[in-house]
DNA sequence: CTGAAAGCGCTTACAG
DNA sequence: CTGAAAGCGCTTACAG
């Protein structure tokens, strides 16, 4: 294998307590012996081993982030967000996709007992109650993003207020019959976003129709798909009396929604959620998320919780923001969807 | 901090080595003793430290990817295929962003020598000849994805015939002026598709016009950006004599061609390349590269020469395939772009 | 400024 | 089937 903190030691002439010095940037070390054993360690390719380290100080200096799925749009510019907050403070990050499968809670679980991590960045991770009660258990640095508990720090965004704000803007304008796409609503976003949706039309005086809250008959990714958002807005499209306009539970089903609608040539002025990148270029009007500043935020809150465990629990909640583009101008949709 | 192994053997009234058998499957513990030992264990919440494993172990049973932008559609397809390959195997993903700044080669030599895996994936790292060379001495098991070394095992596709076949299309429809959108071309993807390019443009007995040949301003991620794409196709769009046709490096900068044509409501029919999961709803006619395979086979690869050390090197190449939407098709591309 | 030594939490021959 | 003991490669008071 390659070289060691012993090797290094014998070949400058010094204990291994010297050598570890020099590489934790201790300041008893003399500039002569210090240059020394730096220079042996370059020629030797040496650099200490990460399972050492982590052994000897009981602190890893490693992140994790659990994702339950990794290629995800959110998640993707969410992470952005983390690593520029990472880069920082010398942390590295270890990302673990969570599959949704039906252990899901002991794949999360799994990874805090092996213990690897300073501290966890949950990103989209919904649980019950009694479960984050039990992660509490785990007096392991926790926080929350796109999601919310008492017990956790968190950063996330108001999708009530978001999808009501949507949702009004239709009403605003005048549309009657405004239909929703929805994902599954398993977890507290989905919900949140239909509850939005719902309040928005009843402080209008309208009526609720649930034949207009249509899903994808796709189940993966609880219904946050292209294939999804197809589906729904097929199904909304071919219904007798097809809506005036659509608010979509996110970007990545109206970017299957607008294909939808160009298939059939039936235009439906769509309002999304999320803004992810693409979002700009395919003109689609949407309820921004701060996607990057949830990861940074909810990165910094991490790090400060490692340093003081104590820390009172804080929560971040951002508002979303209308953005307006072509799908909601039904004449630029056409050349647009 | 919680239960370790002495814990849980003074409790069952057994050796640490035992307890460590049961963990590690080792069939000589009677049903009995593992059974109680897995009782209490569970009772605590215990469960092995990783740190103190990958050190007595020297093997971590964690697979670390390299990727430069973690945040790039390409790798997120790979990344599926390389999650359900590593689902068999009873490893673990780790992933590291390489950021491409200058100490790039310092950034993976770091990971490297911390010594935290037992494989490394390099997914569209793009080194120099002497790079890949020093890498080579740090003896550790290494697959390359979407690049190309004769030292190390790799999956990766045919550039070069994907842009050939791309253009030769082009060419066969009867397009004179074809135009090509490409990245910066530092790495063996952009080269490659430059040159199969201009070599069917050659073959069919064509000049190559290097006015026709375009790249965004925007230097981020080398040119591989909707807003890289977005600028090349308002070059183009605006030249006195516009491009009849037009091949594109990459779906994402395809998205932003498309938004430069519908701004100018100017249409040039457009091939791209990769077939990420949004050129199916978007109607991009494309190169496709099989993302989720190469990252399976490359996985699978690593974990062979893993076990393997003195295996015969590897190398796979897959040839890309031209899937036609409605890019292509002038007439739909008015309602698609 | 430097070294000897204990300890971090495991695994793994070796012996029985 | 089980235990005693050495070892994995570091860090960190403690003593000088």
């Amino acid at each position: 294998m390659s070289a060691t903190i012993y090797d290094i030691a014998r070949e400058a002439g010094v204990s291994i307590a010297t050598v570890s010095r020099v590489f934790n940037n201790n300041e008893n070390v003399s500039e002569k012996t210090r240059k020394k054993i730096l220079a042996i360690a370059e020629s030797m390719g040496y650099h200490p081993r990460a399972f050492a380290q982590g052994l000897a100080r009981k602190r890893s200096r490693i992140i994790t982030a659990l994702v339950p799925v990794i290629s995800n749009y959110f998640f993707m510019e969410v992470l952005g967000g983390i690593q520029d907050a990472l880069f920082e403070y010398d942390y590295d990050l270890n990302i673990y996709n969570i599959t949704s499968a039906n252990d899901q809670f002991e794949q999360i679980e799994y990874v805090l007992k092996k213990g690897m991590a300073d501290g966890y960045l949950f990103i989209s991770l919904h649980l019950k109650e009694p479960q984050w009660k039990r992660l509490k258990r785990y007096q392991v640095p926790i926080t929350l993003v796109d999601e919310y508990d008492t017990e956790f720090d968190s950063v996330s965004v108001d999708s009530i207020e978001g999808a009501y704000t949507a949702t009004r803007h239709f009403v605003q304008k005048g549309f009657c019959r405004i239909a929703m796409i929805s994902a599954y609503p398993n977890a507290k976003p989905s919900k949140d976003r239909l509850l939005g949706y719902k309040r928005a039309l009843e402080d209008a005086g309208r009526m609720v129709d649930n034949d207009l809250i249509v899903t994808g008959d796709d189940l993966d990714r609880d219904g946050f798909t292209e294939k999804a958002g197809y589906q729904a807005m097929n199904k909304l499209i071919h219904m007798e009396n097809p809506p005036e306009a659509c608010f979509c539970s996110s970007d990545i089903q109206a970017v299957g929604a607008m294909k939808a609608q160009n298939d059939t040539q039936v235009v439906v002025p769509l309002i999304s959620f999320d803004d992810i990148q693409i979002a700009h270029y395919l003109g689609l009007s949407t309820m921004k998320q701060p996607m990057y500043e949830m990861g940074k935020l909810a990165t910094h809150k991490l790090i400060e919780r490692i340093s003081d465990p104590e820390k009172v629990v804080s929560h971040t909640v951002f508002s979303p923001e209308l953005v307006l583009r072509s799908t909601l101008k039904s004449e630029k949709v056409r050349s647009t969807s």
